[in-house]
Order: structure tokens, then C-alpha cells, then sequence
DNA sequence: ACACAACCTGACCATTTGGTCAAGAAAATT
DNA sequence: AATTTTCTTGACCAAATGGTCAGGTTGTGT
């Protein structure tokens, strides 16, 4: 009975219309935000019936708190980029590469994110309370390693914490303002790529761990 | 006929009243976001019914345009900091501290605008493109002055702005995050010049605009 | 084939919500 | 004092919206 490999019609197509439902609600709740969005917009972004999406997801909210929780599940991934790292210029710089790819790549669930904690949370004040409270504790104390270990100034971990989640997620959540500044056009790869080296350097550089010029060490 | 100085009762009456709604719908419209408002808050909030509020402001939009606006001209004012000053510690030193303390006092106009911009921008598309523009335009050349008068490191002034603008704002869009991850308490006077100064102290030296330990000049 | 369960959907409903209106109160103007 | 203009407000309405439901369809195990 190999149980595991036997995803019957049934739960494939299921699996399939979650999977669009998600991606529907994702979209339109990052582009209306919570209030804004109708459950008939994104059933029809979806292709269903809203009677249909109802049988998926009960209610709005319930939509809603997976779509959040999704996204949480993403955004924590980037922190293994934090982990297992020497010191801060490969910790931190793939940090910011990985954060500054899913802001590219991933936007709606970034803005999803920012609004919701923006509105003070309501749905996910509880992840905001243990796992982001921890994954940031942990993250904290890397960086006071490295900082001890001569490898980087002695910043204030936590500001250089915030600073790295407000600066690559900007490029996701004001999105639509950096393009408009860009002419009105997406970032190309080389813009991308500027970016993620701008942001990269400034910071490296500013928290000292980038190759010192002067052989401070 | 000292014609300015002579508010009316009526005028006077009238001037409260605005700013009361405007104050109200700028928390109503922060928390909830356009879609989410609802007009009987607002009114609530501002101490009127709501038909009264519908005097003032004819539509629901109109209101959140007002707001806006208003928004963005304090947001504009910050950077007279970053004019007429004589390099980037002084000039954007001052802005960050400018745009820090709109962050702290000024949280729900921060965040209508971040609510705004990552909805696309339905209201004030026209601002971005024009006054944002030409001001973002004005602080490029700044800076490229300042780096050409080896004031600082060559970076790209188009992202530094942008992470300027991404970690000052940060403190206010994401206030609720921080301070969930601060023991549930609002920043204090200690915490908010920490800010401050972990902001500067890393975007100065990441620009190579602070003091060169090394004196490279 | 049969029965059972899971899934789909058009029609429907209760509530909410932005906005209106007419009639009255308060100021300003004559 | 009379009149006109501006402001205030409770009651009301049409539209929108989240959610329900009964009946039908499709897949699954026996």
C-alpha cells in the first residue's frame, strides 16, 4: 500500500483549486487589502464560482489567515541564507539577496504581510509573538557572535535587523513607486541586480564588514 | 478692513471641524485602510454624525484624497533638511532624523501613505509622477554633487533614497511589529535616539560619508 | 451496478454601508 | 427684526457583499 504516492483525482483537483483559490486571494487581497477585496473578485480571478470558494474556505477571514500564513511560512525561509554562515558579509549579504528575490519575485505576499501588521496584526499577532519573536532572538544573538568575533561594528543588532527587513521588502511594498520613478517600467534584471549591490554595499560597508580599506584589523 | 485677521465665527467653527474629521479619518483610514474604513467611524471618531461629515466631504474618496495630500506635504517638508546643507553627515543626517520624528509622531499619515502606494496608487498617481518626481530628481543631484566633491562614497543615489525612505518609514508602518518584538511597549525617548542613531551612524558609514577612521582624504 | 461521500453551483438572504434629503438650528447680512 | 445663507442631523434608501442552501454532479469503495 505505498500511501504516500497515490494522490487520487480527487485530491489532486483539490489540491489544484487551493492552489488557485491562494494564489486569487493572494493577488487581490495585497492589491485591495483586506476590506477592499470582494470574495466574487477573487472567485472570478480564480475561475470558480464564489458559492465554490465558500466550500474551500469558509469565510473571508479564514482565506485570509491562510494567505497570511503562507507568506510568514516564505518569509522565514530566507533565514537559512542567516544561518550556517561565517560571518556577516555571507550571512548578511545572502540574507539580503534571498529577501530582495522574493520581494521580486513574490510581491504580493509581501504587501499581503505589510498590511496586515500594518492594521495592528489581527489575524497573526500570534505568530508575531512566538516564532518571529524567537527566529529575531535567534538572529539577534549571530549577529552579537560576530560582533564579538571582530567581524563586524558593534551596531545595534536589532536596528540592523530592521533596517534589512525595511530595505528589501521597500522594494516590494512601494513597488508601484519605484516604478513609477523608473519611468513607469518594472525594474529590468540589471536594475534588479543594482539594487540588490547597492543595498548590499551601503550596508556591509556600514556596519564595517566589508573589506576595510585601511586594515583595521 | 483687516481682512485676514477675522475668523468668523463660522470660519473658525468650520476650520475645527475639518481638522477633527481629517484627524479622525487618518487614524480610521491607517487601521482599517481605504476598503475597511467606514464612514460611521470616522464620524464617530470625530465626535459628529455622519451626515454631518458628508457636509464636509462629500464622498468617501474625496475625504481620502484630502488626507492624502496633506500627508504628503509633511512628508515633502522633511527635506528642506536635505537642502542647503554642506554634505551628506549634515544633510542626510538631518533628513533621517527629520523623517524619524514624522515616523514617530506623524504613524497614521505614514502608513495611509504605504497603504496608498502599495495599492497602486489609485488616488495620487499624479503626485508620484510629478511632484515626487521632480523632488527625487532634485535630491539625485545633490547627491551626485556631494560625490563628486569626494563628500562621500560613489553609490547609486537613486537607491539610497529609496533606503532612506524604506527604513525611516519602517518605524512607523511596521511600529506594531516593532513594538510586539519590544515587549508589546512603544519605543521610548532612549529607544527612539538609539534609532536614530543606529540608522545614521550605519547609512553615514555605508556611504563612506562619516568620519574615515582611516583618513582617507 | 449500487450506495455513499465529496464536490459544485445558481439562486437567495440578511446585513452593512456609502450616500441622500428635508426640515430645523445658528450665524451673518440687510 | 427680517431674511438669507450656512450648518446640523435623524431618518431613510439603493446597492453591494459575505455567507447560505438545496439540489445536482462527479468520483470512490463494495
Amino acid at each position: 500500500m505505498t500511501n504516500t504516492a497515490r494522490p487520487s483525482k480527487r485530491t489532486q483537483t483539490r489540491r489544484e483549486t487551493e492552489k488557485a483559490i491562494l494564489a486569487a486571494a493572494e493577488k487581490v487581497f495585497a492589491e485591495a487589502g483586506f476590506g477592499g477585496a470582494k470574495m466574487q473578485v477573487i472567485a472570478d480571478v480564480a475561475g470558480l464560482p464564489k458559492a465554490n470558494l465558500h466550500y474551500y474556505f469558509p469565510t473571508k477571514e479564514a482565506l485570509y489567515r491562510r494567505v497570511v500564513q503562507d507568506i510568514f511560512e516564505i518569509w522565514l525561509q530566507a533565514a537559512a541564507s542567516f544561518d550556517d554562515a561565517p560571518g556577516p558579509v555571507e550571512g548578511i549579504g545572502a540574507y539580503i539577496d534571498a529577501k530582495m528575490d522574493i520581494s521580486r519575485h513574490h510581491p504580493y505576499g509581501s504587501k499581503v504581510w505589510a498590511s496586515e501588521v500594518m492594521h495592528g496584526a489581527p489575524v497573526i499577532q500570534d505568530y508575531l509573538e512566538i516564532t518571529l519573536r524567537d527566529w529575531t532572538e535567534g538572529r539577534i544573538a549571530v549577529i552579537r557572535k560576530w560582533i564579538d568575533a571582530g567581524l563586524m561594528a558593534p551596531v545595534d543588532p536589532r536596528h540592523l535587523l530592521y533596517m534589512l527587513w525595511a530595505t528589501t521588502q521597500h522594494y516590494a511594498d512601494f513597488g508601484h513607486q519605484i516604478e513609477t520613478l523608473n519611468k513607469g517600467k518594472v525594474l529590468s534584471d540589471a536594475q534588479w541586480r543594482a539594487a540588490k549591490a547597492s543595498v548590499k554595499s551601503i550596508i556591509l560597508r556600514g556596519i564595517g564588514a566589508e573589506r576595510d580599506e585601511c586594515g583595521a584589523g
